[in-house]
DNA sequence: AGCTGTGGCAGGGAGG
DNA sequence: CCTCCCTGCCAC
């Protein structure tokens, strides 16, 4: 019994939440029995049932109901039955006469917090009681089959014309269905779906973007239709309801969607996940995600979404024909990058269309789980901060190869593990446990894939075992999370700590060894191997010569050898590989939110400067130059593109109280009327003539161009090339640099570059920066 | 309602 | 000019 739940397992999970339940309400019962034996078998949990006593202080307040009541909205896991009897003392006092809930409204929001919940106060008061307060939503969540939320966002449901409805359902065998209104009435459409849904009895409703466009849509037209849609599995309806949030002080309303017995997957929400570390794509579009993958068909239907409802009367069947497309895409990337949350979904206490969407939050619901199943109390979250990262340091700057690059095997997860680092707060040891048997369930499944030959298994055990290196990479992070109820920031300083020593030891072991360091960050090195070493094989015997040298369990090994590297500065460098192509890292030379110009003008230069051809690089910069001039480039090439965190009104906010500068995106945005959600992209680009313009003054949005209209600032984005180019100043001698970046029409009087060479020198380590200072 | 971390580069506005 | 500060993007 000492084993932590893995696996599928709803019983297990539904009775430890029952049992939680029943020991709370005999709990509260017996208060003022003084007989109550203290019991570990029946730890106390206690519940209380109030209304917005987190995160609503702006909102009505009701007091708490502490007896009876077949729901609670928050459970309070006490370390020891006295604190539990103080509280409840504590709450009777302050509490109306028999626990009758009673209404009343807050004056002051903190304070009427304060005084409305005296088992807070007590917990707040006392700081010895640890406890963890689960949300309502928490314990149905284990119990109900599916709830699914989503954010609102569409606006033009109401417009009479939108009279189509889209859809995609699947479940295993693959199916795909439209709905056509075609000389059917709404309510008749409704109620074709509705069958439709019933007769298929999908497992999982998947579609683009359906959280925030197609439920809520259907949900708005049903409203105005006075249609019910019972398309839950035991054929109830759907609820669709509106939640109102507090971000601070304002108030924000969502959507939220339950279909009982069905999961909702929104390929939308798993494509953002999948480009937030990769960073490939330039829009989740369906469209442009299918294109991207390769699977849009060649004879696919493109329609402007802005002429959806005007095809639809014009031409139906084209518009089926383009919905029908949109359905096979939303299928194939669903299957796609499904997988991995399936067999999550097999190992945490989440539905398959409910796990949640950060890294943090997963493992703890493993912790949690093995607590409540140990009727374990539960520990508050330190306060505080993690004071230290990974190590980073550049020792070459210029060109250098062949360079190979190393780097350790999961670092942290292996130095939690060899070094048995875990919260302090963890009584019962889950967080080793977790780490070692989920490692291990990953090693083993890698074995199994190598072996594996059927290509459809080998890609399910390859599905599971990058699901459990999610979980296994999230160990770490979860140590300095703020909010993580297992956090522990000395024991997340020790990880990146041990880190920082296990790299400086290879840095000099390296060293000492004859190679010559290029770049290391935080688990990687570049370098150059010694000479004796240089062919394939010599450089395994070198690598694992180094790993052996390190702590037991903690693993060097060669990751790539390539034939150049360009070393710009930490986090920023190029690589050179054998077939010859181009690696390039770092948010100086690679970045989204660069002008398309700059960043192919940045591209191909890096692979000219790595095949030392500097003619080609002159030559480059004029051609861009001129192109520029002669405003050749297509309006696309000099946009800007920026991902804001704050909406139009927060900027303001910030501008009048000097808080921040105003910004080209923001402003561009308000000149051209538009609302900006955070997190929402704006593309601009810089107009007008003045050479000197301050960019805020003169951005347009890019939305707002007309077709081809290229009434960009020659000067400004001339300027701006001139920037770029300086970002390889530092490889070359002024004269060198200036020979190859000079700006001269005629091709012919260029200056001669033969002479020209990368100026590869010893950049002064931060090692022996802090050396210098302590010798001084 | 849900939220993993630190380190590093660059641009741009404001103000000295 | 320079520095300071804020924001955004990226590496690991």
């Amino acid at each position: 019994m000492d084993s932590i739940l893995f696996g599928h397992n709803t019983e297990e999970k539904i009775v430890a939440v029952h049992q939680v339940g029943e020991t709370a309400m005999r709990v509260v019962k017996r208060e003022g029995n003084s007989t109550i034996s203290v019991d570990r078998k029946f730890y106390p949990f206690f519940f209380l049932n109030s209304t917005d006593l987190v995160g609503g202080f702006d909102k009505k307040f009701w007091t708490v109901e502490l007896a009876g009541g077949n729901y609670y909205k928050y459970l309070c896991i006490f370390r020891k039955w006295a604190d539990m009897h103080s509280a409840l003392r504590l709450a009777s006092q302050n509490f109306d006469s028999g626990f009758a809930p009673s209404r009343r409204q807050s004056a002051e929001p903190s304070e009427v917090y304060i005084k409305l919940d005296p088992v807070f106060q007590f917990l707040m008061q006392t700081g010895i009681t640890l406890f963890k307060g689960m949300g309502f939503s928490d314990l149905r969540r284990m119990q109900l089959d599916i709830e699914t939320f989503s954010r609102i966002g569409f606006s033009d449901a109401s417009r009479p014309e939108d009279r189509i409805i889209l859809i995609s359902l699947s479940d295993n065998s693959g199916w795909e269905h439209i709905i056509s209104g075609r000389e059917k009435t709404e309510t008749e459409m409704f109620s074709e779906l509705q069958t439709i849904i019933r007769n298929r009895d999908p497992d999982v409703i998947e579609g683009h973007n359906i959280l925030g466009f197609d439920f809520p849509y259907i949900a708005r037209r049903c409203e105005m239709n006075r249609v019910k849609l019972r398309i839950g599995r035991d054929n109830t309806e759907i609820k669709v309801s509106t939640i109102r949030l507090a971000y601070g002080e304002k108030e924000v309303e969502r959507m939220s969607f339950e279909i009982p017995g069905r999961h909702v997957i929104d390929t939308l929400l798993l494509i953002q996940s999948y480009d937030a570390t990769r960073r490939e794509l330039e829009s989740y579009g369906l469209k442009n995600v299918a294109k991207h993958f390769g699977f849009a068909s060649e004879t696919r239907t493109y329609i402007d979404g802005r002429k959806i409802s005007e095809t639809w009367l014009k031409d139906p069947d084209l518009l089926i024909k383009y919905a029908l497309d949109d359905v096979r895409e939303t299928r194939q990337l669903a299957d796609m990058l499904s997988q991995t949350r399936f067999y999550l979904a097999q190992m945490l206490p989440y539905n398959y269309g409910q796990i949640p969407g950060g890294s943090a939050t997963k493992i703890e619901s493993l912790f949690v789980r093995e607590y409540l199943r140990k009727k374990h109390s539960i520990p508050r979250p330190q306060v505080g901060r993690q004071t230290s990262g990974g190590y980073t340091d550049v020792f070459l700057q210029g060109i250098a190869g062949p360079v190979v690059h190393a780097d350790v095997e999961s670092l942290y997860p292996s130095i939690m593990i060899s070094y048995k680092v875990s919260p302090a707060t963890d009584d019962l040891g889950v967080f080793q446990k977790s780490l070692r048997h989920l490692t291990k369930l990953r090693l083993d499944t890698k074995k199994q894939m190598k072996v594996e030959g059927d290509s459809v298994e080998r890609a399910k055990l390859d599905a599971m075992q990058s699901s459990l290196k999610i979980l296994i990479n999230s160990f770490y992070g979860y140590l300095g999370y703020s909010r993580g109820i297992f956090n522990d920031y000395s024991a997340a300083d020790v990880v990146t700590e041990t880190g920082q020593k296990i790299l400086r030891q290879m840095i000099s072991q390296i060293t000492w060894e004859g190679g010559t360091l290029v770049e290391v960050d935080t688990d990687g090195l570049y370098f150059v191997l010694p000479s004796a070493f240089q062919d394939d094989a010599g450089s395994d015997k070198f690598v694992s010569s180094i790993s052996k040298m390190l702590p037991s369990g903690i693993n060097l090994a060669l990751d790539g050898r390539y034939p150049r590297m360009l070393s710009y500065k930490k986090k920023n460098y190029a690589l050179l590989e054998n077939d010859g192509k181009v690696k390039i890292r770092g948010s100086a030379l690679v970045s989204r939110s660069m002008e398309r110009f700059g960043r192919d003008f940045i591209h191909k230069s890096i692979e000219l400067i790595l095949h030392e051809d500097f003619k080609g690089i002159h030559e480059l910069f004029v051609d861009y130059n001129r192109k520029i001039m002669n405003r050749e480039f297509s309006i696309d090439k000099m946009v800007h593109t920026e991902t804001v965190r704050e909406s139009i009104e927060e900027y303001q906010a910030s501008v009048k109280s000097a808080k921040r500068n105003r910004s080209a995106s923001f402003e561009a945005a308000i000149a051209a009327g538009i609302t900006v959600r955070p997190g929402g992209r704006i593309s601009y680009y810089i107009t007008g003539s003045d050479p000197a313009i301050r960019s805020f003054s003169n951005a347009k949005l890019y939305d707002e161009n007309e077709k081809d209209k290229r009434d960009y600032n020659v000067s400004y984005y001339v300027r701006k090339l001139s920037e770029y180019a300086e970002r390889f100043s530092e490889l070359f001698t002024p004269e060198d640099f200036n020979k190859i970046f000079a700006f001269d029409d005629d091709l012919l009087f260029s200056p001669p570059l033969d002479g020209v060479k990368v100026n590869t020198r010893e950049v002064t380590s931060d090692e022996e920066k802090v050396e210098e200072s302590e010798s001084e």
